[in-house]
DNA sequence: CGGTATTTTGATTTAGCTCAACAGACGTGG
DNA sequence: CCACGTCTGTTGAGCTAAATCAAAATACCG
C-alpha cells in the first residue's frame, strides 16, 4: 500500500564532514555548561579537550572499563545502555549534541557504570576527568551548571522508575514517545519527525519491555493515527492523541 | 511459638531529646559535603540554617509544592516517594542523617519533585536555595562533593531500572534488602538488624509490586532462614544466602 | 537480486496483580 | 493490666497483562 521508500531521516552519515579539529573545538562554546565562560576562559578549556570520529553502532566505552574520560556529544546521537548477564539490555538515554556523558568521578578507581554507542556517525570531544575536575573547581559557574544537569537527569530517571512501576505498557511507550519528541522532535510532512534512528528493540529496552510487545503496541498506535512508523523511525503525526493514551 | 516482644529497632522516639539549636547544628560538621570546610567557614554556613523537629509521619514537604528549601537530616530517618493518582505510591528513598533533600535548583519557579515523609521522629536543618546556591558558589570544594553525590544517586537510580525491568520480584527484593541492609545495617541478636521501621507496603512500594506479593516473598525468606523479620522490622540473618537469592 | 536485519503476527504460558477474608501485633484508654 | 480497636501482615483463589516461542513478511544493503 505504502510506497516504498528508505527512512526519512537525515542521512546520519557524515563521511568527508569529519569536521575539522577547529570546527569540533569551537562548539565547545555551544555546550550548556561552558556558556557561562569569557572567550579567555573557553580558549583555555577547549585545548585540553581532543576530538575523536566515530561511526554508527561503534561502541564508545564499555561497562565495567576502568573509567578515564568524560565526553562531550558534538555531533550524531548516543545511547547509553545497561546490559544484564542474559543480554537483556536496559537502555537509559539518548544524547543530542551538546550532552555530556562518560563519568564525573576522578578518584581514578572508577568504572564505567554503562556502555556508551553511537546511534548514527558522532564526533565526540573528550578530557581526562582530573582536568575536567580542575575545570570545574575553577568555575564554580561550570560546577554548578553540571550540578543542574546531573539533578535534572536524577529527576527524569525517578520519574522513569515511576513510570516503570505504575504504568501498563502501552502508557509507558505512549510517554517515551512524548519525551523523545521533546528531544527529537523535528517538523516534517509526516509530523514531528524523531530525528534519531529508533528500532522496536531500543523502545523496547527504554519501556522496559519486549520487542514483540512493542511492535504489537506501535502498529495499534498507527492503526489510530497517532504515529507513521517504519523501520528504525517513528513520526508522531497527532500529538494530542498520544498525549490522551499516555494519561494515567 | 516465638515470644512476643515489641519491635527490636532503638526507640524511635526522642521526646524530650529535641536537640538544642546548638547541637543540632553542630552536626553539620558531619555532613559529607561540609567536611572540606574549615571551622570558620562552617561557623559562616551554619548560621543561615535553621531547625526544625518532626514527629514520625510528619509530612516534611508535598510533592508540586513550590520548592523553596533545601534540607539536610540531622537525626531520623526519612523517605521520599511519589505519588501517582491512583494512590500507588513510589518509594524512591531511604535518608539517614547526614543526606540532604529536597531541591537543588534555585530559580524560584521550580517544584518539589517528590513528597518527604519522616519514617521515624526527626531533626531537620533547613536553608534556602538561594543561601545554599551562594555557599557552593563560594565554596567549589563543597559545590563538586554535592556533585558527587548526586551522581551517585543517579547511578543507584539506573541501577534500579535496571533492575526493575530485568529482575523478578524475588531477586529485586533480595538486592533491595542488600542495599538496605549496607545504609541502614546493624548488629544484632537476629543478624544484621535495618534500624529503620519497614513495612510489606514500604518495600513493596520500592520494588514495584504490591504489599501480598512483598509479604509472600518475605514469608518465604524467613522460612528460607534467610531473614528474621515482624510488624516494621527487618533483620537479615544469612546474608550469604541472600545474595545467592539476588542473584541474576 | 540475494542476504541479512528488522518487524509483524499468532498461539501459548505464566508471574504477579487483585480481591477477599482472616490473623496477629500494637497501643490506648479505662 | 486487660480489653478492644486499629493497623499490619498472611494466605487463598482466580484473572490478566505481558512474556515467550515460533514463523512469516518486509525493508534495507550491497
Amino acid at each position: 500500500m505504502s510506497k516504498r521508500r528508505s527512512t526519512p531521516l537525515k542521512n546520519p552519515e557524515i563521511k568527508g564532514h569529519h569536521c575539522t579539529t577547529d570546527v569540533r573545538l569551537g562548539k565547545l562554546s555551544m555546550v550548556p555548561f561552558f556558556r557561562a565562560l569569557s572567550r579567555q576562559e573557553l580558549q583555555k578549556v577547549e585545548e585540553k579537550f581532543s576530538a575523536n570520529h566515530f561511526s554508527r553502532g561503534d561502541v564508545i566505552y564499555l561497562q565495567n572499563e576502568r573509567a578515564t574520560l568524560l565526553r562531550v556529544l558534538v555531533h550524531g546521537k548516543v545511547k547509553l545502555i545497561r546490559h544484564t548477564l542474559e543480554g537483556k539490555d536496559v537502555l537509559l538515554d539518548m544524547l543530542n549534541p551538546g550532552e555530556f556523558f562518560g563519568s564525573l568521578r576522578a578518584l581514578g578507581d572508577e568504572v564505567y557504570t554503562d556502555t556508551a554507542i553511537t546511534q548514527t556517525d558522532a564526533c565526540i570531544l573528550s578530557i581526562g576527568l582530573g582536568e575536567f575536575r580542575s575545570i570545574l573547581e575553577e568555575n564554580p559557574v561550570v560546577a554548578l551548571a553540571v550540578l543542574d544537569i546531573t539533578a535534572d537527569r536524577l529527576h527524569s530517571s525517578r520519574e522513569h522508575i515511576r513510570r516503570l512501576t505504575t504504568l501498563s505498557v502501552e502508557k509507558r511507550i505512549a510517554n517515551i514517545l512524548i519525551t523523545l519528541c521533546t528531544k527529537f522532535g523535528e517538523d516534517s510532512k509526516y509530523g514531528m519527525l524523531l530525528q534519531l534512528p529508533l528500532s522496536r528493540k531500543d523502545l523496547a529496552d527504554m519501556a522496559g519491555t519486549s520487542a514483540e510487545t512493542a511492535s504489537r503496541i506501535m502498529s495499534q498506535f498507527q492503526q489510530d493515527g497517532i504515529i507513521k512508523t517504519g523501520r528504525r523511525w517513528v513520526a508522531v503525526s497527532n500529538p494530542a492523541l498520544l498525549k490522551k493514551m499516555a494519561e494515567e
